[in-house]
DNA sequence: CATGAATGAGCTTTCATTCAT
DNA sequence: AATGAATGAAAGCTCATTCAT
C-alpha cells in the first residue's frame, strides 16, 4: 500500500466542476456539523451550511447514513494518512508507533460523530478500518521486530486502544484538553517490552 | 464517606407505596432499555416495559433526560458500591485498584447508554462522578502510599481511563467479549511504578 | 351472513370515548378528502379537516395506506349493506339484482379514491371484496334459479362489471351525472336470458 | 375525416433532425413507462429510458402533464387508427362495431395511465376524444341504419362504455387476462336491437 | 394519582421544474 | 440545443411532552 492510493480524489473526468464543488462543500459542512453535534443533527443544517438545497445533498448522498459514513471515512482517511506519513519518517520504531497514535488522536479531538461511530459499529466503514488495521499492523511489526513491544500484543489490541482513547479525547475536549495525552502515554508504556507479563 | 450513604433509598414518608413501586418499575425497565438501545429509545418503550402509562412516567421524571440521568447514576452507584466493597476487602493495594476497575467495567459490559453518557457530558450526573472520584482517589492513595503507583498519576487520569475503557468494553461486547481485559491489563501495567517516566 | 354483522362497530369497552370520537372524525374527514382528491392527498389535509394532530392520526392508522384501506372498506361496506338490504326486500330476482347495482353505483358517484382502488388492486381490501362477492353471488343464484339470467354468467363477471361501471360513474360525475344509468341498463340487459349466446 | 389526417407527423421544416429523434425517443420511452407505472412515475425514469437529459425532455414538453397528454393522445390515436381501419373493412355493421371495440380495448390491455386518464379528466385531450367520438359515431350510424342497434343508443353511451371497459381490461390484466372480453360481449349484446326497452 | 390519547414541530426523503455549463 | 446538477416545497412519519378522562 502506498500513500498515493489515498491522495485527493482524482476529479472524475465527466463530472461538472460545480458538482464537484458542491460535493466538497457538503462534505466540508457535514464534517464540521457532525463533529460539533454528532450524527443526530438535522440534515437541513448541513444543507444550509453548505449553501446547497436539500435535493443537491441527496443527489450526492442518497441517505443521511451514507453522508455520515463518507464523512467519517474521509476524515479518518486523512488522519491516517497524516499520521502514517509521519510514522514512516520516524526511525525509531517505538517513536513511530507512539507518534502515530498521538497524531491520530490529536486530529479527532472533540469530534462527536467519530466517537459515536466507534460506539455504534466498532468503527467507521470497514474499508477504512481495514486500512487502519493495516497501518497499525505495520507499526506493530516494526516494534515487535525491534523487541520493544510487549510480547503477545496484537493488532486488535492496538486498534481497540485507539477507539478507547478516542473516547477519552472527546470526553476531555472541552474541560481538560490535552489530558488524554497522559492516558496515551500510560497505555503505551504498558505496551512496552518492559511489561512482560502475559496478557489475559 | 461510608457505604451506608448509598444504601437503598429510604422510602420517603407520606409517599404512597404503589407510587414507589411504579418508580422502581420505571427505573428497572429504563435500565434495561437504555442499556440495550442507548439513550435514543422511544420513551414509550420504557413505559410499555415498566407497565405504567406515560403520565405516570412523566410524573416521576419530568424529562427523558432526567430519567436517563437517574438510571445512569443509580447504575453506576450500584456498580461502584460493588466494586468498592470488594476493593476494601483486598489487602494488596495494587490488587485492590486492579480489581476495582475490573469489576466496574465488567458490570457495564455492553451498556450503550453508559458509554454514550461519557461521550455526551463527561460522565453521568456530577453527584455520582463525585463519588466515583472519591473512591478512585482512596484506592489511588493506597497505591501511592505503598509505592506501587507510577509517580504523577492523578485521580483524573484514573477516572478518564475508566471512561475510555468503557468504550472498549462496549465496542467489543458482541464480537470479542472479554478482549477489553487485555486492554485493562495493559493500561494498568502502564500505571505501575515500574514505569517511572514523567507524564506529559 | 346477516346484516347485523356489519352494523356500526361496537364501541370497544376499554376505549376512551374521545378516542373513538377522534377515530370517527378522522375516518369521516378522510372519506370526504379521499373522495374529493383521490388517494394522493396530503395526510395533513385530513388531519386538519378532522381537527386532530398528525400524531393522533398516526396513532389510529399507522400508515396512510391503512387509513385509505379502512376508509374504502368501511365505505364500500356501508354501501353494500344499503344495497343488499334493498335487494333482499325485492321480490323479483331480476329487479333485486338490478336495484343492487343501481344503488351501489349511485352511492359511489364521484368518489375518486374508490375507482383508483379498483385500478390499483382489483378492489379494496380483500375482506370487503369477499363480502361483495358473496352478496352478488346470492343475487346471481336467485336470478339463475328463476331462469332470468343469461346462462354462463359468473359472479366474477358481475363483480368485474361493478368495477367497470364505477369508472363510468366517476367519469361522468361532473359533466353528465346519471348517464351511467344508461350504461348500467345496457349491460344488465346484456345479462338477461334473452341473450343466450355463449360467452367467450 | 380521413385516415391520412393522422399519419406520422410531418417533420416540421426548420427542425433539426436529432431534435425530432429525441422527441420520438422521449415519447416512446414515456409510452412504456406510463403504461407500466401509471402517471405517477418519476420524470427521471422517462429521461433515463429515452437516453436524453432532463433539459431536453422539458424543452420538448414544458410540463409532465403535457408529456402525458401527448403520449396518451398519440397512443389512442394509433389504436383508433388500427381499430377503425379494420372496422371499415368489415362488411357487417355489427361486426364492425364489435371488432372496433375489441381491437381498441385489446390494445390498451394493462395500460395504467390510460385508465387513470379516464378517471381524471373524462378521457385524454379533447382533440383525440373528438376523433374517437367521430369514429364511434360513424360505426353507430351504420348499425342504426342497418337496424341492428338498440334504439336510443347515443355515441356518448358508446364512448362511456369504452372507458368503463378500459377499467375492466386493466383490472383483470394480470389475474384474469381476457376476462374483459366476456364483459364486452355482454355489454354489446345489451346494445343490440334485440333489447328494445327505452334507456333511462 | 394513573392512564394513554393528543399534540405538533421536526425529521428524512422525493420529485417537478429550472438553470448553469 | 443538450445536459444533468440544483432547487426547495411538500410528503410521510416519529416522538418528547402535555392534558383530558
Amino acid at each position: 500500500m502506498t500513500l498515493a492510493d489515498h491522495a485527493a480524489p482524482a476529479p472524475r473526468p465527466g463530472r461538472r466542476a460545480d458538482a464537484e464543488r458542491n460535493r466538497a462543500a457538503i462534505i466540508e459542512a457535514a464534517t464540521v456539523v457532525f463533529a460539533e453535534c454528532g450524527g443526530g443533527v438535522d440534515v437541513r443544517e448541513i444543507a444550509r451550511r453548505s449553501g446547497v438545497g436539500m435535493g443537491t445533498l441527496y443527489r450526492h448522498f442518497p441517505t443521511k447514513d451514507e453522508l455520515l459514513a463518507t464523512v467519517l471515512e474521509q476524515q479518518l482517511d486523512t488522519w491516517l494518512t497524516d499520521a502514517y506519513r509521519q510514522a514512516v519518517a520516524t526511525e525509531d520504531p517505538w517513536r513511530a508507533l507512539t507518534g502515530f497514535f498521538e497524531q491520530l488522536l490529536g486530529n479527532q479531538a472533540g469530534n462527536r460523530a467519530v466517537v459515536e461511530s466507534y460506539t455504534a459499529t466498532g468503527g467507521p466503514g470497514s474499508a477504512c478500518v481495514q486500512r487502519c488495521y493495516a497501518l497499525i499492523d505495520q507499526l506493530r511489526v516494526r516494534c515487535a521486530d525491534a523487541g520493544v513491544l510487549r510480547p503477545g500484543v496484537t493488532t486488535d489490541d492496538l486498534f481497540l486502544l485507539s477507539g478507547a482513547l478516542s473516547q477519552a479525547v472527546l470526553t476531555t475536549a472541552e474541560s481538560h484538553p490535552g489530558q488524554w495525552r497522559r492516558l496515551l502515554r500510560i497505555s503505551l508504556d504498558g505496551l512496552s517490552s518492559r511489561n512482560a507479563e502475559p496478557l489475559p
